[in-house]
RNA sequence: GCCUCGAUGGCGGAAUUGGUAGACGCGGCGGAUUCAAAAUCCGUUUCUGGUGACAGAGUGGGAGUUCGAUUCUCCCUCGAGGCACCA
């Protein structure tokens, strides 16, 4: 054993090692229990980044672990090789996305294994292939001739300029991010998956979960909406609209129908479109309406606009005359994109009666009273007695809801409704790099799936696109083609599928990624699937991981797979963040300097105080810590890390800087400290290696000094097991060894006894280590004496003897506050802990002159003595 | 605007069911080693007052429950993630 740490050398060996025995390449053996761990897999940008190192090192930890307690591990890697990023990279270096894409995949692949991670790499695949985005294409023929998905207008942000569909991330402050033009709302046919239907089962599924963070839960919950309400039909005003109908809202407050003023509706629906027709300034307001994006949080933040239509509808219950008014803060892609307005009990309703003089009339009595003066408050909105409300007056809220739905059910202008805010997820892209839509345009026999045998249909790799418009759209060659039905001349579709198609099934083809007779192979999906450990960032906890909830179900139901959910467990990381350094300059801008460049100040308690670039020596400004970005220039390299220190250390650093799911702040010196600690286990063990190897441990006849030192290795066991295996708290399991260290290191090595229990010691530590930093402890564990790997060494088994201890600190309190600690035999009684903390000197002095009211004792912990 | 989460020393963070606030690491300060430096080792380090023993304060702010609150309840401030075409 070497007696410097290098790592290079050590990482090499330990590599070559796993890669000559092929050790994580596992098949669906018989009878072992099975863990399938799965990270999110990288879309490949160009190289790895920190997020990146910190999500597969959580996920090789807990792969590693569970190979430890025995299990058939699958670790896979892959690509989600589809996306925006490569259309941006051609255009800016006249590169085909494909070739682009491919490269990156290569240079990544050999930044992930340098890593060290425990990955089955026979597995790998990249969604852009055909042979992976052609099942996607046969399940989408499927589900398109059994309706589950359709086609139906959708409203797109449209570049004038460019002539072009825009995402929304493109669009700044309602502006075309290359061209500048104002952005519209133009609506175009899109296909769209049925996810709606699936919305019950999606929520109530959450609850088979308990693995799941209770914090996506509520967040899918609440974005899945389900509300029970009313729908309620205001009848068309017949002088007013020129012809007879029914505008029809969404209500969970059936119960202040009484108090409804006007009608709201969106900007898009047909009665607002009719009414602009002869209304010059209303069409004028419409069309400023359908000015900028369609992002919600965009929509949502404008100031509350309308404008009266000058149409009337009669309330449904009075038959009383209401004004029907276009608002920009009704959303047409919820209900039916009108609402009533109950000013007096809805906050956005009386704020906008407010503005515009309309009337607000109470009809509920709440905490606040009869009236609802402005300002608003939230107690106008509580469930009460109604009032001012004729026949219903005196009645609470659910007899109000019963009696009012009577009504409106007799009269046939209401029936209860269960509405969702989820919407049918629209799939269409006018993008190039995307999976094709399998759909052939025929104009006698329609929208035509293409058959099975004519698949996948293959996007062409050697395109250029240049931001206007798809070039798909322009390549004869891909979109001339048969009607697969009538054999006519027929167009085939030219846009491809959102990008988060591919992610949603991934899961899946992992389990049988070469097959090549269907989407899975049946028998190796429900071997491995459910997958029982999924790592990703918490940024995918609503769309990713319900879109990919949803497509299990697909599969489900389509046959191809036993289980209901896709991830038993899910552990949702957090962002890597940096500090940032800029300079302004002249035109108002900043300059943003990488950490790496820069040297802090310290006053004399070692808070920072000023930084200066390293080059010039001038000072910059600290800008704050940010999640590490190009645009902040905070983003720390892996790569330089690992040349520098070595996998290990970049490992542990992430493990040990916080635990996974809150934000990681990067630290220089912080990574340093990990060096460090590695450098200190690797030097004791080699100098305990040089000794001849000491005999077996004697556990029964140890002195105290040597009992105290069995107990830390135990403590550490106890507690490193817990934080791994169940709290994923990989922190504080570090801690642990850390800890244990301090105690090996001061520990004595004279007698063979001392050396058995060194070497319990340093064996303990290179396996707890194992699944963080996997190479040193490869190198440890052989140096330690092992023929056999220490990847197929079974996790240490705590010993609960070697933690009983004969006595116990207790804490003694005087109203709950410090006062003294006092030794006890560990089985000392409740009287004789009470006596004892009474005699305390400190207790004597605190409770002079007042009388003792109660003791409490808590066994093993402290005594409070309450005394007034 | 809406949904969700978070806030603890100079810094990252730790504290089973409410029971010693600050484990472990970083940084700082003092010392040892060294011709010197790097590396390493030892000590110390929440704040305020005090030479000291010790005392008081303290987990974003304000209230409440409790013998006892970082932990539970309510209100507020600030920050982060998501908002359906970034992935």
């Amino acid at each position: 054993m070497q007696e410097q740490y290098s790592p290079r050398d050590i990482e090499a060996a330990a590599q070559a090692d796993w890669n000559q025995t092929n050790a994580f390449q596992v098949s669906e053996t018989p009878g072992q229990e099975t863990f399938y761990c799965l990270s999110m897999f990288p879309y490949p940008s160009g190289k790895l980044h920190m997020g990146h190192v910190r999500n597969y090192t959580i996920g090789d930890v807990i792969a590693r672990y569970q190979r430890m307690q025995g299990k058939n591990v699958l670790q896979p890697m892959g690509w989600d090789a589809f996306g925006m990023p490569a259309e941006n990279a051609a255009m800016n270096n006249k590169v085909a996305p494909a070739s682009w894409t491919y490269s990156n995949i290569d240079y990544m692949r050999t930044q992930l294994q340098s890593l060290g991670l425990a990955v089955d790499w026979s597995r790998e695949f990249a969604t852009c292939t055909p042979e992976y985005y052609r099942w996607e294409q046969w399940l989408f023929t499927r589900l398109f001739k059994r309706g589950v998905i359709y086609r139906k207008n959708g409203i797109v942000n449209w570049d004038p300029v460019d002539q072009t569909v825009l995402a929304n991330e493109q669009v700044i402050d309602g502006k075309g991010w290359r061209s500048g033009a104002v952005i519209e709302k133009r609506e175009i046919p899109m296909y769209y998956f049925r996810i709606t239907d699936y919305a019950e089962e999606l929520l109530t599924s959450l609850d088979d979960l308990p693995g799941w963070p209770e914090q996506v839960k509520t967040m899918q919950r609440n974005w899945i909406g389900k509300s029970v309400g009313m729908e309620v039909q205001f009848p068309y005003d017949v002088d007013s609209i020129g012809g007879e109908g029914r505008l029809k809202v969404f209500t969970t407050r059936p119960d202040t129908l009484m108090g409804a003023t006007y009608v709201a509706v969106a900007a898009e629906h047909p009665l607002a479109t009719q009414a602009g027709v002869t209304n010059p300034k209303l069409q004028a307001f419409i069309d400023e309406c359908k000015r900028g994006g369609v992002a919600e949080a965009d929509i949502a933040t404008q100031e509350k606009k309308g404008l009266p239509t000058g149409l009337f509808v009669r309330h449904p219950l009075t038959d009383e005359k209401l004004p029907v008014w276009v608002a920009n803060y009704v959303l047409m892609t919820y209900g039916e994109g009108a609402v009533m307005a109950v000013p007096a009990h809805d906050e956005r309703d009386f704020a906008f009666a407010l503005e515009y003089g309309l009337p607000i009339k109470p009809v509920v009595r709440t905490s606040a009273g009869n009236e609802t003066p402005a300002p608003w408050q939230d107690a106008y909105a509580e469930k009460g007695t109604l009032i001012n409300s004729d026949e219903f007056n005196d009645m609470d809220f659910d007899s109000a809801l019963t009696a009012i739905g009577d009504v409106l059910e007799q009269k046939q202008l209401g029936a209860p409704r269960t509405q969702f805010r989820l919407r049918d997820w629209g799939i269409s892209r006018q993008r190039y790099w995307g999976c094709p839509i399998p759909i052939i345009h025929c104009d006698t026999c329609g929208d035509v799936p293409v058959p099975e045998d004519q698949l996948p249909v293959v996007l062409p790799e050697d395109v250029v696109p240049d931001g206007a418009g798809s070039p798909l759209a322009r390549m004869a060659e891909f979109y001339e083609c048969e009607c697969p039905t009538c054999g006519n001349k027929a167009r085939r579709e030219t846009d491809t599928m959102d990008t988060f198609v591919e992610s949603s099934w991934y899961f899946a083809r992992y389990a049988s990624p070469h097959y090549q007779e269907g989407l899975v192979d049946p028998k190796a999906a429900n071997h491995w699937l459910p997958v029982d450990q999924y790592i990703g960032g918490i940024e995918h906890a609503i769309l990713h991981l319900l879109y990919a909830r949803f497509f299990h179900k697909l599969m489900r139901d389509e046959g191809l797979l036993d289980s209901d959910e896709p991830f038993k467990n899910l552990l949702t990381q957090g962002m890597v963040i940096a500090e940032t350094y800029y300079r302004l300059e002249e035109n108002g801008g900043k300059t943003w300097f990488n950490p790496a460049d820069v040297t802090v100040e310290r006053d004399a308690k070692g808070k920072i105080i000023a930084a200066r670039l390293t080059s010039d020596g001038q000072t910059v400004e600290i800008g704050g810590v940010e999640k590490m970005s190009k645009s902040k220039n905070n983003g720390v390299d892996p790569q330089s890390m690992i040349e520098q220190y070595g996998a290990d250390t970049c490992r542990l650093f992430m493990m040990f800087a916080s635990p996974p799911d809150m934000s990681l702040e990067w630290s220089d010196t912080g990574v340093e400290g990990a060096h460090r600690f590695l450098r200190r286990v690797w030097r004791l063990a080699s100098q305990h290696a040089q000794g001849e190897r000491p005999a077996a441990l004697d556990a029964a006849s140890l002195s105290d000094d040597q009992k105290a030192v069995r107990r830390a290795i135990h403590l550490a066991i106890k507690q490193a097991s817990q934080d791994i295996g169940q709290n994923h708290k990989f922190n504080t399991a570090i801690a642990a060894v850390m800890t244990l260290m301090n105690v090996l290191e001061k520990a004595p090595q004279a007698s063979g006894q001392d050396r058995a229990l060194l070497q319990e010691g340093l064996e303990t530590v290179a396996l707890l280590l194992a699944p963080i930093t996997p190479h040193i402890s490869h190198g440890l564990w052989q140096a330690l004496g092992h023929s056999d790997p220490v990847i197929n060494a079974p996790w240490p088994k705590l010993d609960e003897s070697a933690l009983v201890q004969d006595t116990l600190q207790l804490v003694i309190q005087v109203n709950g506050k410090l006062r003294g600690h006092l030794e006890v035999a560990a089985h000392a009684s409740r009287e004789t802990v009470e006596a004892a903390a009474r005699l305390n000197e400190n207790v004597l002095r605190f409770t002079e002159g007042l009388s003792i009211r109660k003791v409490i004792v808590v066994p093993g912990k402290l005594v409070n003595i309450v005394a007034n």
